[in-house]
DNA sequence: CTTTTTGTTGCAATAAATTTGCATTTAGGA
DNA sequence: TCCTAAATGCAAATTTATTGCAACAAAAAG
């Protein structure tokens, strides 16, 4: 953690070290919300905190189950959305093909969406 | 747009197809602020709109350019942006490998968000 | 190790965004 | 056309997010 903070050019703070554990360990639970609920730390930190890392691209804004959430960044996030129970599940593979290229692009990373119905909707 | 809403048992409404006509024009800078500067009617109509048209799977809630911005379910959607400027743009071709089954789920849609550094944030 | 510089944080106040209750109106079926 | 359930506007309440500034902490400089 105190590594992707340095990478990165910011301060390593106790107040940042804290948020990506929090990130680490809410996932996909990672509202605003639960944050500030984890914390004792003042709203203010925990808005200016997520956006400083944000903006230095060390965690992803996205929303889940029409929420949003805040996730470190990583190389791959696959998620697929039941879009009757609305439920979020988190895939292994990835099936994306990452031979392609994008014209006027290097790729760095990717993250993926599916909407499906599951099996238990399905019935 | 009258068959989208008829088609998921939604009353049809001026307002309805109103903020489905602005979806369609703003596109990716379909905010909600962006949205309300759109149009005369109540903010909370747009509110309400905006989650009865999300609640029946007929919109997307997603993030672009850090903001939460609203788009007409498609199929498809695929956007790179540079992590560098921060710029979103559409792509056309489809780098997902639509072959591909996730256990227990049929597939309906998908939308896939690339990073990348865009050739002139290259230099 | 101490000093200096620069950036971070808490606090309180503000501002902005979103939600709610209720009276009124409208869409769509009877 | 009438009736009923649902949609809408309005005003108020609530929740979320932002800001200025003084105190504080981290990293760099000496």
């Amino acid at each position: 953690m105190e590594a992707l903070l340095k990478n990165h050019g910011l301060k390593v703070t106790t107040h940042r070290l804290e948020i990506l554990n929090i990130l680490n360990e809410l996932l996909l639970n990672a509202t605003v919300k639960n944050i500030i609920d984890k914390t004792n730390m003042d709203v203010s930190t925990v808005y200016r905190t997520l956006k400083t890392l944000e903006d230095n691209n060390i965690i992803d804004k996205t929303i889940v189950n029409d929420e949003v959430v805040y996730t470190i960044k990583e190389e791959h996030r696959h998620y697929i959305k039941c879009i009757k129970c609305n439920k979020v599940t988190e895939i292994d593979e990835c099936p994306f093909d990452v031979s392609n290229n994008i014209e006027g692009y290097k790729i760095v990373s990717h993250s993926l969406m599916i909407d499906g119905i599951c099996d238990n909707c399905q019935k």
